[in-house]
RNA sequence: GUGCCUAUAGCUUAAUGGUAGAGCCUCGGAUUGUGGCUCCGAUGAUACGGGUUCGAUUCCCGUUAGGCACCCCA
């Protein structure tokens, strides 16, 4: 092989090399700098959790794919070009899962959870995966934070509450004024009906329709409604609307799950061309999107009831609720709406720096001994900085000053010798010497008058 | 999955058919017992592959990634 090959495999090698060495399209890192967004998110949602009485539970993120095909739907988008499957060594086809429903349903099942107190009210939060083409509030891998109320009976009050802590965390997120869509698709009696109303409607203007919604009329009517071709939008105008064919317990259910809200005043859109993506939906369906600019973000929360899910996997007629919020898609409307992440408003998390304690050496002579003080402090509690692998206390304190720390300490030979240590007021330039004992008690004092 | 647009240092960007200049950041020094200001210095880029050309970062094609619209969805 001549020289010339070589160096040419070589790079090519070099090229696939650094392919692979990239993030796979869709997903993202989670860097420092977004997480006091996740940290506000993430403790809003285990605080209302709390509140409200949610558990956390957590499904593994494969599941055996049969169980999105029989739940979510053969047919729907998610499950027939979203997910990722794969087949393991053993056989098995499983797959990561595109949605937490329909395993948490299946854990619920399993752990024999009909046997606790009705209704399980269950929290998660984790990854989802769906491959989709990526845009800005869409991922191939993305987080939701994800609600259910299992068992009981199909109450209208537990939409209600399931809609609550939705709307209860986007406000504590300050995302104000979002829009609630909602809708009731009915039930097994009722929905059929509507459908072959629905179809002999768009069966006599069939050749108006775009190319999807005359294939959309066999396989999935109900979302002829969603399409937004100009063609099919006019004949949605004089379509049949659900809400006028709903049985008279759907009826029922409906009006009161509106009246909850009334009750609670959360304000709400009547939507009757609302459906959802996934198959096992019936009766309530909600989805929350920030007002504004930002409602092009897609929902930021959704879901609805689905008392029919516990039956196609082999269990008994299990009325549940649930819904999910994306928590990138909050993030993205937290930035465009310029929402600081942290309680007092700073972005830079000056909240936090003002009660850290930074402490320098000064000398090499000193440095194990502050190294040993840094850890004593730490058992403590108390958070500290440090920079203790650079020479100069200048630099050191450079460092200090670079992450906003009011407060630091400076241990030097002489110190050493005397069992003291500096502490230098970092915002007034005062410092005093303070002996190690006292060291404790000092910080406490200094750090929590701040 | 379809269509359109984009790609220069970690970030924001300048320029050009003759291989690139800055600001911010990072690191070091002035200042190895005292930070913020200042000054000096250093690191660092034309996404990848191919074509046209004497020569491509610039023009063309492909790939990859990102954005937007659709599809769909959190």
């Amino acid at each position: 092989m001549s020289p010339n090959n070589d160096a040419k495999k070589e790079k090519e090698k070099d090229q696939a090399a650094a392919r692979s060495f990239q993030a796979v399209k869709g997903m993202h890192d989670v860097l420092p700098v977004d997480e006091p967004y996740w940290e506000k998110i993430e403790g809003a949602a285990r605080g209302l959790a709390r509140r409200y009485g949610f558990s956390r539970i957590e499904p593994p993120v494969l599941e055996f794919a049969e169980l999105y095909n029989k739940t979510s739907g053969e047919a729907t988008d998610v499950v027939q070009k979203e997910m990722y499957t794969l087949k393991t060594k053993g056989g098995d086809f499983l797959a990561l899962r595109p949605e937490y429903t329909p395993g948490i349903a299946r854990a619920y099942m399993e752990h024999g959870m009909s046997r606790l107190p009705q209704p399980q009210r269950l929290i998660a939060m984790g990854p989802i995966f769906r491959h989709e083409r990526p845009q800005l509030g869409r991922a191939r891998q993305f987080t939701q934070i994800d609600l259910e109320t299992l068992g009981g009976v199909s109450d209208p009050m537990y939409d209600a509450e399931t809609i609550s802590f939705f709307s209860d965390l986007l406000a504590e997120l300050k995302i104000k004024a979002p829009i609630l869509r909602l809708n009731s698709i009915g039930c097994r009696v009722c929905r059929p009906i509507y459908k072959k109303q629905l179809i002999t409607y768009y069966k006599s203007h069939e050749a108006e329709l775009c190319d999807d919604c005359r294939s959309r009329l066999e396989s999935n009517p109900l979302r002829l409604l969603d399409c937004k071709e100009p063609e099919c939008e006019k004949l949605k105008a004089d379509a049949p609307s659900i809400l006028d064919k709903l049985c008279i317990t759907c009826s029922n259910h409906f009006k009161e799950v509106l009246e909850y809200l009334d009750e609670v005043k959360i304000p709400y859109e009547l939507d009757p061309r609302l459906v959802r993506g996934l198959d096992y939906y019936s009766r309530t369906v909600f989805e929350f999107y920030a007002s504004g600019p930002e409602e092009e973000i897609g929902a930021v929360a959704a879901g609805g009831r689905y008392d029919y899910l516990m039956e196609t996997i082999g269990g008994h007629i299990t009325p549940a609720i649930g819904g999910a919020s994306g928590v990138e898609r909050l993030i993205a409307v937290m930035r465009a709406k310029e929402i600081a992440p942290n309680g007092n408003g700073s972005s830079n998390g000056a909240g936090i720096a003002s009660k850290r304690v930074f402490f320098a050496h000064a000398g090499d002579l000193s440095r194990k001994r502050s190294f040993a003080l840094v850890k004593m402090l730490r058992e403590k509690g108390f958070m500290v900085s440090e920079s203790l692998a650079k020479d100069s206390l200048g630099n050191q304190l450079k460092v200090a000053d670079k992450e906003g720390i009011g407060l630091a300490l400076i241990l030097g030979q002489k110190e050493m010798y005397e069992n003291t240590v500096i502490l230098r007021d970092l915002t007034s330039g005062i410092q005093e010497e303070l002996s190690v004992d006292r060291l404790v008690d000092e910080l406490k004092r200094r750090l929590s008058m701040k």
